[in-house]
DNA sequence: CAGAGAAACTTCAAGCTTAAAGTTATTTTC
DNA sequence: GAAAATAACTTTAAGCTTGAAGTTTCTCTG
């Protein structure tokens, strides 16, 4: 009875993929397809936040944020980066809080429209992503790095039907 | 200067798929497909956890705990749980005690082992999972139902084949 | 140009999540 | 069979995240 044959993997877990299956409406497939595609995300962005921890004492909303930051040199305004991150405003606030505290980024009001907040890496903060963006960088080689190119193109392009999709999905019936 | 053409589409969100992209050492068809995946799950998620809410006020981390223990009539151990929901057992100590007292699953301990903790659904807990599962699949498949049941295929193996990169370097390099 | 309305945050309350430290109970070792 | 090690949680401190409500500051209408 209940007799299991468990594959405890490298990370500790058990294959979790067998989680919300056989629906009524026999939607096991793309069940199964969702449930495969969270699987791996959380994979790899358990582990990406795990060595942001460990090797730069940061996280991955700090990075995701400083990104935001990295391209835009007259720095961009709190909207901007939270719709470009998707989450809420409010989110954002705590997070550019903390930056601002710990020196990486720099906040200014706009001259033109005192709503406004704008926000900028500071050459401290920029150095410091700078580090962490290459290490990341190499992360996520290593992580991938066992899928050939060829699979790597096609998944990419199987991604973004998915997100067409989706946010199809998310446009018409809401 | 910096005239962008944003496509704010249904989310709310701006395409946000342009975060870390070109790294020194060139890992950008890494960081690119990474960066995919990470938007179709986001946005997914998102939108299931928007509807767990609205629909049944509740949340995605109470149903991940009762679908898992959906299919275990004879309850489940505390530990088994937190592997297979890839969470710390301290998250489920937490989860645990509100499902507890909002009725949705009992709490015993082990006549065998006074450490373990033994949960499993009540008939509550069964009933309300079964109609949020239900609704669920139908999410999901809304979600996925403009990917034709061939690129779900490819996907499906393109993610089995990223899932084994992504285990064998958590594996090993470390 | 005053009042209504919209924008851009900020604050708040609540819940999720984790790593690390702490408890209690069981097993292993000598 | 006692001490040491191991297990299975639980607690704690800290940070993330959200939706909703609140503020302040424009902008638009008449």
């Amino acid at each position: 009875m209940d007799e299991r044959k468990e594959t405890t993997n490298a990370t500790g877990w058990v294959d979790g993929e067998t989680k919300v299956l056989e629906a009524p409406g026999d939607h096991g497939a793309e069940l199964r397809l969702w449930l495969r595609l969270l699987t791996c995300s959380t994979l790899i962005e358990t582990e990406v936040r795990r060595r942001l921890r460990e090797e730069f004492d940061s996280t991955l909303p700090r990075f995701d944020l400083m990104a935001q930051l990295e391209r835009a040199r007259d720095g961009m305004v709190l909207g901007e980066v939270s719709k470009r991150m998707m989450v809420s405003p409010g989110n954002i606030t705590v997070l550019v809080e903390r930056l601002a505290e710990s020196g990486h980024i720099s906040r200014t009001t706009s001259p033109t429209d005192r709503r406004v907040q704008i926000i900028a890496l500071t050459p401290f903060g920029r150095a410091e992503f700078e580090k962490m963006a290459s290490a990341h960088g190499d992360w996520i080689a290593d992580l991938f790095g066992g899928l050939a190119p060829k699979d790597g193109a096609v998944l990419l392009d199987e991604l973004a039907k998915l997100k067409r999709s989706v946010v199809a999905s998310l446009g018409k019936g809401n």
